[in-house]
DNA sequence: CATGAATGAGCCTTCATTCAT
DNA sequence: AATGAATGAAGGCTCATTCAT
C-alpha cells in the first residue's frame, strides 16, 4: 500500500492522520507492549476512529511495521546530523563524543522509540525484525565508521574489532541511556553524557587524555 | 501455591512435567514475546494437554514468572560463582574480566533467556517489572562491586559513577553477546570474550595495560 | 428516486458509469455471491470510485434490485419474442422448441444472470425474493402458455399438470444450459439444444413426430 | 482437522455438538445464505458457545465445507438406496421411477439442503465448489447409470446424450420439488412425484407407455 | 457528477481459562 | 496427575455508508 512511503510530505489530510496515529502508536506500544495494545487504544488516543487505522495501513502490523521505519529514519538522521562534517576540523574523539551525546539526547526525547527498539532488537522472527535490523545496523555504522577513523589515525586501542566495538557502544549508550530515564530521570542530560564520554575515553588510547584537546594532534 | 518452588528435585512425573514446560516456554517466548506466544504452543512443544499448564502452574503469567525467577537465580549465582575468591590473589581487573566472561558464556548457553531479559528490561508497567528489574540490579550489583573495588585499588578512572558504569558494562556485554549469538554464532566464544575484555579495560581504567601500577605510568 | 429506471437512454455520461457499474457488479455477484462481494470490487472493476455508486444507486441493496430488474425485462422479452407470432404459421411443438432454443441462448450470452437467478430462486426471505420469483413466474408463464395450447390441442400427454411441467421444463433447460457453460463451454449450442428438443419432443404424444407439421391438425 | 471425517459414529460428546451444529447450520444458512448468517446465530440455535464452532471445525467455511459433505452423503446414499437391486426384477423404467421418488421425498425432508445446493451449484469460485461440483455428479451419476440401463434395452430415445439427460432430469426433479416446498407446501408428495414420473415417461421414452414394446408403435 | 478519506457497527476469530472425566 | 472439550470475553478486521471537496 501507500504506507511504505513515510517520507513524503505529511500536510494533506491523509497525512495528518498518519502522523496522529504515529505518535499514537508509538507511546502506548513502547509502555504496554505490541501485543497488550489494542487498535482501539490507538484510535482512540489518536482521535480518530478505528476504522480510520486499517484505512491507512491496512492493519494492525504494517502500522507498526511503518511505526519502526519512520522512527529509524528520525536516529539515524539525528546520528548522522551529529558527526561534526571535516571542514570544522573536529577530533575523531571529539566526534565521538558528540555522537554519544547526541544518541543521549535522542534517547531522552524518544524514550518510547527507544524502549520498541530494545524491545525488539533481538526478536528474529517478527515479520518486522528486517527493519529493526537495518535500524541498529545503521546507528551502529555511524559509531563503527568513527571508530574506523580513529583506529588509521592510531589513537584507538590497537586491534580493536570495530565492528564489535560499535555494537559494544551502542548497547551501552542505549542501556545507560534508559536506565537514567527509568530509574533516575531527574538526573540533568550533560551528567550522563560526561560519565559516557570519560569512560569512552579510555578507548582512545593514553595519549588523548580529556583536559588536553587532541585538535592539533590531528 | 506449590507451583512457585521451582528448586526442589526435578526428579518425580510432575517434575518431569514442570521442566518440560519450562524449556518449551522460555524457548518460544524468546522468540515470539509473551503476547504471541499461546499456551497451545507451549503444551504442544512440551508435549502434554493445556490443561497440564493451569494444573502445574496455575496460568500462563504464573509460568511466565517461574521462568523469570529461575532465569534469575541461575543467572546471578553464575555471575557471583565467577568472581575469583579472596585466596586466589587475583586481581579486580581479573576478576572483573572473569564475571564478563561468565556474563558472555551464561548468554551463549541461555540465549532465550537473555532475550527475553532485554525485551522486558524496560517495560515498566509489566506485572513482572519488579522480577527483572531485580535480576538486572544483581547482575549488575556484582559487576558494581568489582568496580568498588577497582576504585579503592585506584585502579579506575577517578570519580567515575560506578553504578553507571555497571549499567554500562552490563549493557554492553549483553548487546554484544546477543549480537554475537543472532548474527555471528558461529564465532567462537573467546574471541568475543577476548575483544570485550580488552575493551572493558580501557574503559575503566586509564591504562590498557593489566598490571596494578597504570595510574602513575599516565 | 431517480435511480430506479434503468430503461433510459444510456447515453450521457453519468448512464454510461450506470451501465459500466451494471455490467461490473452482474460478474462480481454472480460468481461470488451478493455478500461476498463488496463495493469496493464493484467501483473498482467498473473504474470509478466507490462513493459513485452511492452517488448513482443509493447502495448496494439498490444495485443489485436495479440489476434484477434489468435482467428480468431482458429475459422475459427474448422469451416472448421467441414466440412464433399466429401468422407464421408454426405447429405449438415448433413453438415450444423455439422458446427452447431462446432461453438456451439467452443463458449462454447471459450466464451471469442465469447464475445469479438460480441462486436466489428458493431464498424466499430475502429482499428481492418478490423480484426474482416474478421473473421465474413470467418465463415460466409463457412456456405453461404453450404446454395449455398444445393441451388443448390433444397433442400433449394427456392429464399433464401444464403448472408443474412448465416449472419442470424450466428447471430443465436452466440446470442443462448454466452445466454446459459450466463444464463444457465449448460445446456449440445448437447441439445443447437440439438434444434438449428431442426429449421434450417425448412429451407431446406420438402423433406429432417432427417429420410431419401439424399445421393442419391446428 | 478431524473436522473431515463426518462418517465416524455420532456418539460422543463431541460427535454430539457437531452434529447440533450441522442441523443448526444447515436450517440458517438455507433460508438466509451464508453470508448473511452469523457464527453468533449458528451457535445460539445449536446451543453451544461461539468457541465451539472454532474448536469443531476451525472456521465457519469450514464448517460450511463439512455440512456440504455431510448432506452429500445423505443424498447419495439416500439415491442409491432407491435404486432397486437386481434380484427385485424391476424395469428400468420402473427403477428411473423409484429413483425419482426417492429425489422428490428426499428434498422433501431435506429441504434446507436441497437450497442450499441449488444456491451454490453454479457458483464457481468459492472454496467449497469443488465439493458441490461432486455432489451434483454423483447423484446425476445415479441417473445416468439408469438411464444407460434404459439405453441398452432400447427403450430410450436412440441417441440420447445420458449425460446431457441425467443433467435435465437431476435439474427437473430439483426444481420441481423446491417449488412445491415453496408456493405449495400442502400438496401431497405422492402427487408431485406422479406427475413427475409421467413427464419423465415422455421424456425419455418415445412411448409413454410402460411396457416394452415402445420402438415399434411410432 | 464524481471522488476518496473517514466512519463505526458488526463479525470472525483467537485464546486464556475452566472443569468433568 | 493429566486430559481435552467447551467456554466467552476481547480484539482484529471488513465493509456499507457518509460527506466534505
Amino acid at each position: 500500500m501507500s504506507a511504505s512511503t513515510p517520507d513524503q510530505p505529511l500536510s494533506g489530510r491523509r497525512e495528518t492522520t498518519r502522523r496522529r496515529l504515529f505518535e499514537a502508536a508509538v507511546t502506548l506500544i513502547s509502555e504496554q507492549g505490541y501485543g497488550a495494545t489494542t487498535v482501539d487504544e490507538i484510535a482512540e488516543r489518536a482521535g480518530v476512529a478505528k476504522g480510520t487505522v486499517y484505512y491507512n495501513f491496512g492493519g494492525k502490523g504494517e502500522l507498526y511495521a511503518a511505526l519502526m521505519e519512520w522512527g529509524v529514519t528520525r536516529l539515524t538522521d539525528t546520528l548522522k546530523g551529529a558527526v561534526p562534517p571535516p571542514e570544522a576540523g573536529a577530533s575523531p574523539r571529539e566526534a565521538l563524543s558528540a555522537v554519544l551525546r547526541a544518541g543521549v539526547v535522542f534517547i531522552g526525547e524518544h524514550e518510547s522509540l527507544a524502549r520498541l527498539l530494545m524491545a525488539e532488537a533481538w526478536r528474529t522472527n517478527r515479520v518486522w525484525y528486517a527493519t529493526v535490523l537495518q535500524i541498529r545496523t545503521e546507528a551502529i555504522g555511524v559509531i563503527t565508521g568513527l571508530l574506523d577513523e580513529l583506529a588509521e589515525d592510531g589513537s584507538l586501542l590497537p586491534d580493536l574489532d570495530t565492528g564489535l566495538a560499535g555494537s559494544a557502544l551502542f548497547g551501552m549508550v542505549v542501556t545507560v541511556a534508559l536506565d537514567w530515564r527509568t530509574l533516575q530521570p531527574e538526573r540533568p542530560v550533560e551528567e550522563v553524557h560526561t560519565a559516557l564520554a570519560r569512560m569512552v575515553g579510555g578507548l582512545v588510547g593514553p595519549a588523548a587524555s580529556s583536559d588536553r584537546t587532541s585538535i592539533r594532534d590531528s
